[in-house]
DNA sequence: CTACATAAGTGAAATAATTACACTTATTGT
DNA sequence: ACAATAAGTGTAATTATTTCACTTATGTAG
């Protein structure tokens, strides 16, 4: 699908970037982040430094080749729901589907731990969800005819596009994305009751 | 309160510090974040720039001298709250609070905007409120006689402290604030619709 | 098929943040 | 007065990131 009928020249630059990355993983699993320069995955990869920036805009991005995908999936998982579900429930098993796509990657636990390990990477994978915060925000206000800067729909968007950064410290995930569709669906009764 | 009682040592310290802050934020307003170097802050403040890294973790934190004051501030807006308030109230309040006493500012303006137009600045203020969820998160629970990492507790943590990165992008920040305590007492009518 | 335009890749050099190190000087407690 | 300690200095090294001028491969119009 994404390396399909493209010219030779488009396919080695889809190749290229692919065995920067690989090589980069590889490397950063091996070593830990900090201790592989941009240098080392170049030569690992045999292109110049120049050519590792003209594919990954920093070194950090090259830990998640994905991110691009991530916001078109969370908006047509609200676009492309049946008529019938709410965009709450659309979004809880679109995260769902996430999660357990996920837990099904052999690398998955090395992978977490790299991240969990190296602070520049958790600032990187917690921006990198939030960032989607206004696009998201503006898809489910317009599916809810409300304006597009509606501070609700935004805020609903944040709070879902926490969740990964939810799942850190010691948390168990599917505790998080429980939580914070039981906040968007009925609220914090918890913190609401008063003392006296 | 924050200068008094201290040796001289210790004042001096405080004074360094703050020439290097003051220094920092008078260039940075002048002519931007990026086109000011570490270097630029150091000889204005008549100090080496081996000082400025002894007193600042980087080039970002230059610009945000607070960070410590607001977790202590969050904690104890629950803790010291009058026993017939529930944390949510308590927290609504407190916010409100800060955010009057931010608007008051003279060169609030002058800040937000190069807040506003230096990416790295975004995503430094933003990690610099996310940082404590955990810390909010498990002092509620603890008020609400839950488990330290109660996912609930936290998740509403995070979501009020996504509240300043909520207010950009051309957001109302008093609407921002009234949505997310809105969503925290009552939950998400809207999104929870079903259209059949 | 050829020639030209363009995009990918190169290599070197410049800039700037950050860290390490060995050193001087001022303050403090005894 | 003195020894311990903390603040500050200056230099050098490391490394991410950007810029630039250059080569080479690919695609394409004629």
């Amino acid at each position: 699908m994404t390396t399909e009928n493209l010219g030779r020249r488009e396919r080695k630059k889809a190749a290229t970037r692919q065995a920067i990355a690989d090589a980069a993983l590889t490397l950063f699993l091996e070593r830990g982040y900090d201790a592989v320069s941009i240098k080392d995955v170049a030569d690992a990869a045999d292109v110049s430094v120049t050519t590792v920036f003209k594919h990954f805009s920093g070194k950090e991005a090259l830990v998640f080749d994905l991110d691009q995908e991530m916001e078109t999936g969370f908006v047509e998982a609200v676009q492309t729901r049946p008529s019938d579900q709410s965009v709450v429930d659309a979004l809880h098993d679109h995260i769902l589907a996430l999660w357990r796509a996920f837990e099904g990657h052999s690398q998955r636990n090395q992978f977490v731990a790299l991240i969990d390990s190296t602070p520049v990477l958790r600032a990187y994978a917690d921006r990198m969800w939030t960032r989607h915060t206004k696009t998201l925000g503006t898809a489910l206000a317009k599916e809810l005819g409300q304006d597009a800067n509606d501070p609700t729909c935004r805020a609903a968007a944040r709070l879902i596009l926490d969740i990964p950064a939810l799942t850190r410290d010691g948390a168990d995930s599917e505790a998080a994305i429980r939580a914070v569709f039981s906040l968007l669906r009925d609220g914090w009764s918890d913190g609401n009751r008063r003392f006296n």
